[in-house]
DNA sequence: GGGATTCCTTAAAGTATCTTAAGAAAGAAT
DNA sequence: ATTCTTTCTTAAGATACTTTAAGGAATCCC
């Protein structure tokens, strides 16, 4: 189980089987059934989370209650509500599972500690964070250059696995538009 | 002038002084007049850099020839091309000096070899890098959840030095809106 | 298997934003 | 000072996208 995680991690630094095996004792395994909260709005995150098996989503709610999603995760990506995880203030995003899933949780708390004795685990994080910026980047870039049918293709296109898995009306509101859109372009080609 | 940086990364980690030197060494002290281009599209990334005066934006050109900005910079803001930087392929980006700019510059081949003898420094960067995905995160929220009215509001009550510093049709780039528009907006409340 | 949710589609009317084109204002260059 | 270039404004017509409202299709549940 939680061998999955070693080879994702050994895909970005050398650890040694000591601090690998250091790091992943203080990580907890987790089950949920689907549409359940991982975490909630005005919650404070205490966790980075690395998901094994499943598929999970952090949105907001805007001001008319629709649900926002800003960022899908599925099988070996981390996720967290970051700002939240790092100032320890009430989380903006909630966190929801969208299919049955197995993850892995460590504490900051722990985290913070292993950083210390860990440098492998500075490092570690730091290419996470890199990867993260990156990505958000790219998201904005699309956003910033498409209009709403190119950026449905292009994500189509390139993440297919989230658009058999994900219902419409969730891709919908990671698209940025309504459902009732979503639904006439696909229906226009 | 390279005491601007020390004081800035003490407000994130604590250096010892050789620690501290043995980094800065290795920074490169640059000035440039406004409109003068750090990195152009299609170069490929070797340096992180810090501003230390002046004004910098990062941009590319849409299908139309039409520069989209997605960043700027500051004074103590570190600026890359990061995807670039990273994986050492070529930019999709450009970035621009707006006004006349002194920076620092440090190469990747120099920080990666520092980042095996000062674990401090990983510390950094990776706090450095969660602080960009935090402030790509809330872009990314405002530009969803808001109309472009009420984002130039927002940039314009939480940014106002850039209203002041930075060109109009720079603004109505980075809000993802036209110049014409934009000037609309501004004169209709 | 039937009723209740939840999700997806259709269509019409309305709105935000863009495009184009032209002129005004401001800055830079000679 | 005058010209040239860059930036900002105005306005009319076009279009991408939303809102509302309703019906249809799936899925869940007792």
């Amino acid at each position: 189980m939680k061998q999955q995680l070693k080879k994702y991690i050994h895909r970005y630094v050398d650890f040694s089987d000591a601090e690998l095996d250091a790091f992943i004792a203080k990580m907890e395994l987790i089950k949920l059934e689907k549409k359940k909260f991982i975490l909630e709005e005005g919650e404070i995150c205490h966790h980075q989370y690395f998901l094994l098996e499943g598929l999970v989503h952090t949105f907001y709610l805007d001001q008319d209650g629709n649900e926002r999603t800003s960022s899908f995760a599925l099988e070996n990506w981390w996720f967290t509500s970051l700002e939240s995880y790092i100032k320890q203030s009430p989380s903006f995003y909630s966190i929801q599972t969208i299919e049955p899933c197995v993850f892995l949780k460590i504490a900051k708390t722990d985290l913070d500690a292993l950083f210390d004795t860990i440098p492998n685990l500075e490092k570690f994080f730091r290419l996470m964070a890199q990867n993260m910026v990156i990505a958000l980047q790219r998201r904005t870039d699309i956003y910033q250059k498409m209009i709403s049918k190119e950026r449905y293709e292009y994500f189509r296109r390139n993440f297919p696995e989230f658009f058999q898995r994900v219902p419409q009306y969730l891709i919908a509101s990671y698209l940025e538009i309504t459902p009732e859109y979503l639904s006439s372009l696909r229906n226009s080609k």
